[in-house]
DNA sequence: ATAACAGTTGAACAACTATTCAACTATCGG
DNA sequence: CCGATAGTTGAATAGTTGTTCAACTGTTAT
């Protein structure tokens, strides 16, 4: 979805199954929620930042360890970590001029199982 | 990540913790998982997507239905529709000159179902 | 056969996003 | 204080993606 302010394009069709449309929009969860799930998913959504999770998974790391166990700069690291921290994804202490990155809960590792049982599956 | 033939940036620093990170690196992932993991979780990254979910979820649906629904085009439902099919996440029968939808497994609400309790516990 | 409707599809456009680059802050050692 | 290193950040760029539009296929009913 493109923007949140959308206007409403009406579908000009027949309404097949009124009833069912119906009973299913006061079913439906809140658009808000629906934003909230997607931007979440998002995260995900990006190799990178699946390969930082795997990573600081194994082992709490410094941006610079993960930099060169995924062969990319610092500064990309960084901004896909800022993305991560942001979604309570990963969470990190400082010691001295290091700055170390773990996972932040379990949910991150349940979500990812699921998923690949869903892959594994096809 | 933007391409997948990316020649390797180095990382100039100095390698912190350089055992970490080779024994991490015999841990990680094959990079094809990691693409076919985010490929997978991008699906999830769009509230168009996840709206037409949770509408297959609550009944079978028609295009029409789920674009009356959704307030949107039959064409920019279909066009998603085709994306949700090619991850097998939703399935499909024709019914006369309807193709009603549904939800193609349980995994899906498993994720979801995840995802949910990451974001109430925020 | 033909009209009408359900759905799909490809191209084009606009919005978005990941990486790069350069500049910056902060910490440690001398 | 000064140089070196770790990390962050903003702007720019290149690639990606969701919706629209118009044209198309296929099914039903007259």
């Amino acid at each position: 979805m493109k923007k949140k302010g959308n206007e409403v394009p009406t579908c000009e069709c027949e309404e097949v199954h009124r009833e069912a449309v119906e009973k299913q929009r006061g079913a439906m969860p809140l658009e808000e929620m629906l934003y909230e799930l997607s931007d979440f998913f998002k995260i995900f959504g990006d190799s990178t930042r699946i390969s930082i999770l795997f990573a600081v998974d194994g082992a709490p790391m410094c941006v610079c360890d993960i930099a060169e166990l995924l062969g990319m700069t610092k500064s990309a690291v960084s901004h896909q970590l800022k993305v991560l921290r942001q979604a309570a994804l990963v969470k990190y202490r400082k010691v001295g001029k290091n700055v170390i990155y773990s996972l932040a809960d379990d949910h991150v590792r349940d979500i990812i199982e699921k998923a690949l049982e869903h892959i594994k599956e096809k």
